[in-house]
DNA sequence: ATCGTGACCATATGCTAATTTGGTCACTCG
DNA sequence: CGAGTGACCAAATTAGCATATGGTCACGAT
């Protein structure tokens, strides 16, 4: 075992030839499953079945049904990420940059909520249990974050007194109730004002 | 019915007389059964055992199980509330004032997350659920916010462009993290210095 | 070797019946 | 008339059991 804590692994629980053929239809199988039945209503026979494979099969690829859960999970983060990062590059100013990160992570997020709940409410699961999918989610949405701060920093838009970390730390706890998926369903009222509020505080607080 | 929808009645769901020996013994004897058994396991004969009538008697000053809960939990939410405006009225200037409002509603949270587990989560279902008794601790913590920022606004200390509303339920929202019990539990790791960092950011945002 | 599986086990889950529990009301007693 | 209650009911909870499910392994096929 040579998996790094400190940077959770999002592939955590695999198991078997990385990039498999099978691998991908697993997942699949499990992402069409999961969203139509649920997490819980989905037993790996099931999935075996899909693919045409016997259950013991599938756990040549992964170590318990948790870590296809977690497959799953990291694929929709990684959406949700990958709509964030693409939000952030169509603007020029960090300030702009920020307002968009967590825009599209939130508009994302209530996306995914109205969509396919089952599929948020595993999210929301990964979340409060702290999988290592929701930590590396976690993880990436705070460098982007940081890399926003710093590049403010950098042109000046943003000041610079205050160490980077805990800059960073203090706004991931601040944004945490449209972060955490079971906070934003909890504050869906009042969206999106209420973010843009906590964000302008935010950005106050980063001016020079 | 003259309930007052928009100011979260704390004393919602009671019923006969307002002010009677009787009320108070059941309250007292909700608040240790609670403690010791748990808000689920403990039944109204339970209560009306302890005060020594019959169950239907409860039923002349609560109108429902949940209305004790609301009742206790009132009270739990009150003693931190009290906690908080002391250490508020220690302080003298507003960011100081500002410090030790949340830093005592963390710490007398946390002290009843340690010491009355079943009671801290009573009051986590409380705040949850939305129920007035949580409602009503929000909303006075959120008077005394606002009082601290209009004063800091009048002694130069806080900037005043800001819509006074807007900051306030920024404020409320980016402190949520360490309010709302489900949330300090989970963020119980890192404090205190999470929360300070986190307070820092937000009188950052505060200066003028 | 590599790919793949049926048979197997301990635990979790679902299900039904029996019991508790929250809540009401007509009623008694002083 | 007001303080107080036993008897009662629908809905929730529990207990106990049959089944399903997650997970492993020795083994066969290619």
């Amino acid at each position: 075992m040579t998996t790094d804590i400190s940077h959770p692994d999002p592939a955590a629980g695999q198991r078997g030839p990385a990039d498999h053929a099978i691998r991908q239809q697993i997942i699949d199988a499990a992402d069409a499953h999961f969203a139509r039945f649920g997490y819980g209503k989905t037993t790996v026979a099931d999935l075996a079945k899909a693919v045409g494979f016997s259950k013991a099969y599938i756990y040549k690829f992964f170590e318990s049904k948790q870590a296809i859960g977690e497959a799953i999970c990291a694929q929709c983060l990684d959406k949700i990420m990958v709509a964030a990062l693409a939000a952030v590059d169509e603007a020029r100013t960090p300030t702009e940059k920020f307002r968009r990160l967590f825009s599209a992570i939130t508009t994302k997020s209530t996306e995914l909520l109205f969509q396919e709940k089952l599929l948020y409410d595993l999210a929301a699961n990964s979340a409060t249990e702290q999988w290592p999918s929701a930590l590396g989610y976690l993880a990436r949405v705070e460098t982007t974050l940081r890399e926003i701060i710093l590049l403010g920093r950098e042109t000046g838009e943003f000041e610079r007194k205050t160490p980077i970390d805990e800059t960073c730390s203090a706004i991931m706890l601040a944004m945490q109730p449209f972060m955490h998926p079971l906070l934003l369903e909890f504050n869906l009222d009042g969206l999106p004002e209420s973010q843009t509020r906590v964000i302008n505080l935010i950005l106050r607080s980063l001016a020079p």
